[in-house]
DNA sequence: AATTCCATCAACCGCCTTACT
DNA sequence: TAGTAAGGCGGTTGATGGAAT
Protein backbone atom coordinates (compact mmCIF):
# COMPACT_ATOMS: atom_id res chain seq x y z
CA UNK A 1 0.00 0.00 0.00
CA UNK A 2 1.53 3.46 -0.58
CA UNK A 3 1.00 6.52 0.94
CA UNK A 4 -2.63 8.04 0.62
CA UNK A 5 -2.67 11.19 -1.72
CA UNK A 6 -3.47 13.84 -0.16
CA UNK A 7 -6.22 14.83 -2.14
CA UNK A 8 -8.67 13.59 -4.61
CA UNK A 9 -7.09 13.26 -8.24
CA UNK A 10 -9.20 12.60 -9.84
CA UNK A 11 -11.33 15.55 -8.49
CA UNK A 12 -8.98 18.64 -8.63
CA UNK A 13 -7.74 20.26 -11.78
CA UNK A 14 -4.28 20.22 -12.53
CA UNK A 15 -2.08 22.36 -15.31
CA UNK A 16 -1.62 26.28 -14.93
CA UNK A 17 -3.58 28.27 -13.68
CA UNK A 18 -5.90 30.24 -15.25
CA UNK A 19 -6.80 34.26 -14.41
CA UNK A 20 -9.40 33.43 -13.00
CA UNK A 21 -8.85 30.73 -10.44
CA UNK A 22 -6.22 33.19 -9.43
CA UNK A 23 -8.59 35.78 -8.67
CA UNK A 24 -10.58 33.32 -6.51
CA UNK A 25 -7.76 32.63 -4.59
CA UNK A 26 -6.23 36.02 -3.99
CA UNK A 27 -9.73 37.01 -3.01
CA UNK A 28 -10.09 34.17 -0.61
CA UNK A 29 -6.90 34.59 1.27
CA UNK A 30 -6.93 38.26 1.40
CA UNK A 31 -10.29 38.01 3.09
CA UNK A 32 -10.48 34.70 4.95
CA UNK A 33 -6.37 34.32 5.08
CA UNK A 34 -4.86 30.38 4.84
CA UNK A 35 -5.29 28.78 7.96
CA UNK A 36 -5.70 25.62 6.64
CA UNK A 37 -4.86 25.03 2.82
CA UNK A 38 -6.32 21.77 2.65
CA UNK A 39 -9.26 22.84 3.54
CA UNK A 40 -9.28 26.34 1.55
CA UNK A 41 -10.04 24.89 -2.24
CA UNK A 42 -13.59 23.56 -1.14
CA UNK A 43 -14.58 26.67 0.89
CA UNK A 44 -13.01 29.05 -1.95
CA UNK A 45 -14.74 27.07 -4.48
CA UNK A 46 -11.51 25.89 -6.17
CA UNK A 47 -11.30 22.76 -7.80
CA UNK A 48 -7.63 22.52 -6.79
CA UNK A 49 -5.03 20.31 -4.83
CA UNK A 50 -4.79 22.56 -1.51
CA UNK A 51 -0.97 22.06 -1.45
CA UNK A 52 -1.24 23.76 -5.26
CA UNK A 53 -3.15 26.20 -3.79
CA UNK A 54 -0.43 26.66 -1.01
CA UNK A 55 2.34 27.21 -4.20
CA UNK A 56 0.58 29.06 -6.07
CA UNK A 57 0.05 31.38 -3.54
CA UNK A 58 3.64 31.23 -2.35
CA UNK A 59 5.57 31.47 -5.15
CA UNK A 60 3.62 33.49 -7.35
CA UNK A 61 0.06 35.76 -6.13
CA UNK A 62 1.77 36.72 -2.64
CA UNK A 63 2.31 40.24 -1.96
CA UNK A 64 5.17 39.43 -0.45
CA UNK A 65 6.67 37.92 -4.08
CA UNK A 66 9.13 40.17 -5.53
CA UNK A 67 9.23 39.47 -9.31
CA UNK A 68 11.88 40.56 -11.71
CA UNK A 69 15.70 39.27 -12.50
CA UNK A 70 18.08 38.64 -9.72
CA UNK A 71 20.24 41.39 -9.02
CA UNK A 72 24.12 40.62 -9.03
CA UNK A 73 23.71 41.26 -5.28
CA UNK A 74 20.88 38.48 -5.07
CA UNK A 75 23.20 36.31 -7.07
CA UNK A 76 26.14 36.38 -5.03
CA UNK A 77 24.35 35.90 -2.15
CA UNK A 78 22.82 32.71 -3.55
CA UNK A 79 26.23 31.39 -4.45
CA UNK A 80 27.44 32.30 -0.87
CA UNK A 81 24.31 30.71 0.73
CA UNK A 82 24.19 27.73 -1.26
CA UNK A 83 27.97 27.15 -0.39
CA UNK A 84 26.82 27.19 3.40
CA UNK A 85 23.64 26.15 3.42
CA UNK A 86 23.91 23.25 0.34
CA UNK A 87 20.51 22.30 -1.34
CA UNK A 88 18.19 24.36 1.65
CA UNK A 89 16.12 26.42 -1.05
CA UNK A 90 13.62 27.60 1.83
CA UNK A 91 16.94 28.60 4.05
CA UNK A 92 18.48 30.53 1.34
CA UNK A 93 14.99 32.09 0.36
CA UNK A 94 14.37 33.28 3.85
CA UNK A 95 17.85 35.66 3.16
CA UNK A 96 16.59 37.13 0.55
CA UNK A 97 13.34 38.53 0.93
CA UNK A 98 10.59 38.62 -1.66
CA UNK A 99 12.24 35.71 -3.27
CA UNK A 100 10.68 31.75 -3.04
CA UNK A 101 12.68 28.86 -2.96
CA UNK A 102 11.16 27.29 -6.20
CA UNK A 103 12.69 31.03 -8.12
CA UNK A 104 16.25 30.54 -6.14
CA UNK A 105 16.25 26.65 -6.96
CA UNK A 106 15.76 27.16 -10.61
CA UNK A 107 17.56 30.43 -10.51
CA UNK A 108 20.33 28.09 -9.66
CA UNK A 109 20.02 25.13 -11.57
CA UNK A 110 19.68 27.36 -15.05
CA UNK A 111 22.19 29.89 -14.44
CA UNK A 112 24.13 29.74 -10.74
CA UNK A 113 25.60 26.72 -11.86
CA UNK A 114 26.33 26.77 -15.00
CA UNK A 115 28.43 30.04 -14.84
CA UNK A 116 30.56 28.46 -11.75
CA UNK A 117 31.19 25.39 -13.90
CA UNK A 118 32.43 27.66 -16.71
CA UNK A 119 34.21 29.37 -13.83
CA UNK A 120 35.34 26.22 -12.98
CA UNK A 121 36.74 24.58 -16.53
CA UNK A 122 38.33 28.30 -16.86
CA UNK A 123 40.73 28.12 -13.71
CA UNK A 124 43.17 25.55 -12.77
CA UNK A 125 42.03 23.61 -9.24
CA UNK A 126 45.11 23.39 -7.71
CA UNK A 127 43.52 23.12 -4.07
CA UNK A 128 40.59 21.36 -4.41
CA UNK A 129 39.59 19.33 -1.54
CA UNK A 130 38.69 16.08 -3.11
CA UNK A 131 35.46 15.55 -1.29
CA UNK A 132 34.24 18.80 -2.82
CA UNK A 133 32.69 19.34 -6.15
CA UNK A 134 34.11 21.54 -8.92
CA UNK A 135 31.90 24.69 -8.71
CA UNK A 136 31.74 24.52 -4.94
CA UNK A 137 35.75 24.93 -5.23
CA UNK A 138 34.90 27.64 -6.81
CA UNK A 139 32.43 29.61 -5.33
CA UNK A 140 34.90 31.47 -2.96
CA UNK A 141 36.89 32.79 -6.17
CA UNK A 142 33.64 34.18 -7.92
CA UNK A 143 32.18 35.25 -4.71
CA UNK A 144 35.11 36.62 -3.05
CA UNK A 145 33.33 35.48 0.18
CA UNK A 146 35.08 33.72 2.43
CA UNK A 147 33.01 30.94 4.12
CA UNK A 148 31.44 31.07 7.52
CA UNK A 149 34.64 29.68 9.95
CA UNK A 150 32.60 26.56 10.91
CA UNK A 151 32.10 25.94 7.23
CA UNK A 152 36.48 25.46 7.46
CA UNK A 153 36.44 23.31 9.83
CA UNK A 154 36.87 19.32 8.80
CA UNK A 155 33.45 18.60 10.65
CA UNK A 156 31.44 20.46 8.06
CA UNK A 157 32.59 20.35 4.24
CA UNK A 158 30.38 21.94 1.94
CA UNK A 159 29.47 18.87 0.45
CA UNK A 160 28.19 17.24 3.44
CA UNK A 161 25.10 19.60 3.19
CA UNK A 162 24.93 18.74 -0.30
CA UNK A 163 24.38 15.76 0.50
CA UNK A 164 21.46 16.13 2.93
CA UNK A 165 23.52 16.13 6.39
CA UNK A 166 22.04 18.36 8.88
CA UNK A 167 22.40 22.58 8.41
CA UNK A 168 20.71 23.05 12.00
CA UNK A 169 24.48 24.15 13.58
CA UNK A 170 25.35 25.97 10.31
CA UNK A 171 21.71 27.85 10.06
CA UNK A 172 22.28 29.15 13.90
CA UNK A 173 25.62 30.67 12.66
CA UNK A 174 24.40 32.19 9.66
CA UNK A 175 21.58 33.49 11.20
CA UNK A 176 23.49 36.19 13.06
CA UNK A 177 25.57 36.50 9.77
CA UNK A 178 23.79 39.77 9.18
CA UNK A 179 26.51 40.02 5.83
CA UNK A 180 24.37 37.27 4.27
CA UNK A 181 20.90 39.35 4.59
CA UNK A 182 19.30 41.08 1.96
CA UNK A 183 17.87 43.77 3.23
CA UNK A 184 14.55 44.20 1.66
CA UNK A 185 15.08 47.96 1.82
CA UNK A 186 17.97 48.16 0.24
CA UNK A 187 18.57 49.70 -2.22
CA UNK A 188 20.58 46.78 -3.91
CA UNK A 189 17.38 45.68 -5.23
CA UNK A 190 17.90 46.35 -9.49
CA UNK A 191 15.09 46.71 -11.51
CA UNK A 192 14.53 44.44 -14.17
CA UNK A 193 15.85 47.54 -16.72
CA UNK A 194 18.58 47.44 -14.90
CA UNK A 195 19.95 43.74 -14.24
CA UNK A 196 22.97 42.75 -16.26
CA UNK A 197 22.84 40.50 -19.03
CA UNK A 198 23.78 37.85 -17.22
CA UNK A 199 21.05 37.69 -14.99
CA UNK A 200 18.41 35.40 -14.78
CA UNK A 201 15.17 35.05 -17.93
CA UNK A 202 15.10 38.70 -19.23
CA UNK A 203 11.30 38.37 -19.82
CA UNK A 204 10.13 37.77 -16.26
CA UNK A 205 10.12 41.24 -14.87
CA UNK A 206 7.68 42.70 -17.87
CA UNK A 207 5.22 39.73 -18.59
CA UNK A 208 4.98 37.71 -15.24
CA UNK A 209 3.47 34.32 -15.77
CA UNK A 210 2.74 34.70 -19.65
CA UNK A 211 2.59 31.07 -19.62
CA UNK A 212 -0.47 30.73 -17.55
CA UNK A 213 -1.90 33.47 -16.21
CA UNK A 214 -1.64 35.83 -19.29
CA UNK A 215 -2.71 33.72 -21.77
CA UNK A 216 -6.23 33.16 -20.20
CA UNK A 217 -7.18 36.86 -20.26
CA UNK A 218 -8.21 36.27 -23.13
CA UNK A 219 -11.06 34.93 -22.24
CA UNK A 220 -11.28 33.45 -19.09
CA UNK A 221 -11.62 36.37 -17.42
CA UNK A 222 -14.89 38.09 -18.46
CA UNK A 223 -15.83 34.49 -16.96
CA UNK A 224 -15.30 34.31 -13.56
CA UNK A 225 -17.82 31.63 -12.99
CA UNK A 226 -17.99 32.69 -9.23
CA UNK A 227 -19.08 35.75 -6.76
CA UNK A 228 -15.90 37.72 -6.65
CA UNK A 229 -15.06 39.21 -2.87
CA UNK A 230 -16.79 42.24 -2.31
CA UNK A 231 -14.43 43.14 0.10
CA UNK A 232 -11.44 41.85 -2.62
CA UNK A 233 -13.27 43.96 -5.55
CA UNK A 234 -14.31 46.95 -3.40
CA UNK A 235 -10.18 47.57 -3.50
CA UNK A 236 -10.21 47.39 -6.50
CA UNK A 237 -12.38 49.62 -7.54
CA UNK A 238 -11.27 52.18 -4.97
CA UNK A 239 -9.20 54.76 -7.26
CA UNK A 240 -8.09 57.20 -4.74
CA UNK A 241 -5.17 54.67 -3.09
CA UNK A 242 -3.28 56.16 -0.05
CA UNK A 243 -0.55 55.53 2.27
CA UNK A 244 -0.34 56.66 5.63
CA UNK A 245 -2.71 59.46 4.22
CA UNK A 246 -0.38 60.17 1.30
CA UNK A 247 -1.88 59.39 -2.16
CA UNK A 248 0.19 56.86 -3.98
CA UNK A 249 0.19 55.88 -7.95
CA UNK A 250 -0.93 52.71 -8.46
CA UNK A 251 0.06 51.20 -10.85
CA UNK A 252 3.78 50.70 -10.08
CA UNK A 253 6.50 50.08 -12.96
CA UNK A 254 8.39 47.90 -10.45
CA UNK A 255 8.52 46.30 -7.11
CA UNK A 256 11.04 48.05 -6.40
CA UNK A 257 8.09 50.87 -4.72
CA UNK A 258 6.83 48.35 -2.75
CA UNK A 259 10.52 48.71 -0.94
CA UNK A 260 9.73 52.62 -1.22
CA UNK A 261 6.84 52.37 0.82
CA UNK A 262 7.79 50.02 2.95
CA UNK A 263 8.80 50.94 6.43
CA UNK A 264 8.95 47.85 8.70
CA UNK A 265 5.53 48.18 10.65
CA UNK A 266 3.61 48.74 7.43
CA UNK A 267 5.73 46.80 4.14
CA UNK A 268 3.40 43.65 4.65
CA UNK A 269 0.05 46.14 4.11
CA UNK A 270 1.83 48.23 1.12
CA UNK A 271 2.96 44.51 -0.34
CA UNK A 272 -0.56 43.91 -0.58
CA UNK A 273 -1.58 46.72 -1.72
CA UNK A 274 0.68 47.46 -4.80
CA UNK A 275 0.04 42.76 -5.34
CA UNK A 276 -3.43 44.50 -5.96
CA UNK A 277 -2.50 47.32 -8.52
CA UNK A 278 -0.10 44.98 -10.17
CA UNK A 279 -3.15 42.31 -10.35
CA UNK A 280 -5.56 44.85 -11.68
CA UNK A 281 -2.81 45.77 -14.28
CA UNK A 282 -2.65 42.21 -15.19
CA UNK A 283 -6.43 41.78 -15.68
CA UNK A 284 -6.71 44.50 -17.79
CA UNK A 285 -7.72 46.81 -15.83
CA UNK A 286 -5.16 49.72 -15.85
CA UNK A 287 -6.48 51.93 -17.65
CA UNK A 288 -8.90 52.29 -15.28
CA UNK A 289 -6.75 53.65 -12.58
CA UNK A 290 -4.51 55.33 -14.74
CA UNK A 291 -7.13 57.27 -15.87
CA UNK A 292 -8.55 57.78 -12.59
CA UNK A 293 -4.91 59.20 -11.73
CA UNK A 294 -5.19 60.88 -14.54
CA UNK A 295 -8.57 62.88 -13.64
CA UNK A 296 -6.82 63.90 -10.40
C1' DA B 1 9.49 28.76 -43.60
C1' DA B 2 9.78 24.57 -41.19
C1' DT B 3 11.91 21.78 -37.96
C1' DT B 4 14.80 20.65 -34.14
C1' DC B 5 17.13 21.74 -30.07
C1' DC B 6 17.70 24.07 -25.83
C1' DA B 7 16.67 27.05 -21.84
C1' DT B 8 13.41 28.44 -18.67
C1' DC B 9 10.10 28.11 -15.09
C1' DA B 10 5.56 26.87 -13.14
C1' DA B 11 3.70 23.06 -11.19
C1' DC B 12 3.56 18.37 -9.46
C1' DC B 13 5.11 14.44 -6.61
C1' DG B 14 6.42 12.21 -2.69
C1' DC B 15 9.01 12.34 1.47
C1' DC B 16 10.04 14.63 5.84
C1' DT B 17 8.83 17.48 9.75
C1' DT B 18 5.82 19.49 12.91
C1' DA B 19 1.68 20.14 15.54
C1' DC B 20 -2.06 18.28 17.61
C1' DT B 21 -4.83 14.80 20.03
C1' DT C 1 4.18 8.08 23.64
C1' DA C 2 1.99 6.90 19.44
C1' DG C 3 -0.86 7.99 15.70
C1' DT C 4 -2.62 11.17 12.46
C1' DA C 5 -3.18 15.26 9.69
C1' DA C 6 -1.35 19.10 7.62
C1' DG C 7 2.41 21.95 6.23
C1' DG C 8 6.86 22.34 4.24
C1' DC C 9 10.56 21.06 1.40
C1' DG C 10 13.48 19.51 -2.42
C1' DG C 11 13.70 16.86 -6.68
C1' DT C 12 11.77 16.39 -10.93
C1' DT C 13 8.83 17.00 -14.94
C1' DG C 14 6.37 19.01 -18.74
C1' DA C 15 4.82 22.96 -21.37
C1' DT C 16 6.37 26.80 -23.62
C1' DG C 17 9.06 30.07 -26.26
C1' DG C 18 13.12 31.36 -28.49
C1' DA C 19 17.43 30.23 -30.89
C1' DA C 20 19.74 27.56 -34.11
C1' DT C 21 19.88 24.92 -38.21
Amino acid sequence: MGRAPCCDKAAVKSGPWTAAEDARLVSYVLSHGHGNWRALPKQAGLLRCGKSCRLRWINYLSPDVKRGNFSPEEEEAIIKLHDLLGNKWSKIASRLPGRTDNEIKNVWHTHLKKRLRKHDSMSEPSNNSPQFTSSEANINQVSGHVSHPDNLSGSFPSCENEHGASSMDHETAITSDSSLFIDSKSSNWSEPEKQSPSSSSSSEGESVNDKSTTQNLSGEVGEIPFEPNLDFWDLLDDVSFTYSGVPVSPVFESLDHQVIFAEEENKREVGSWWWLAYLESELGLEATILNANQDE
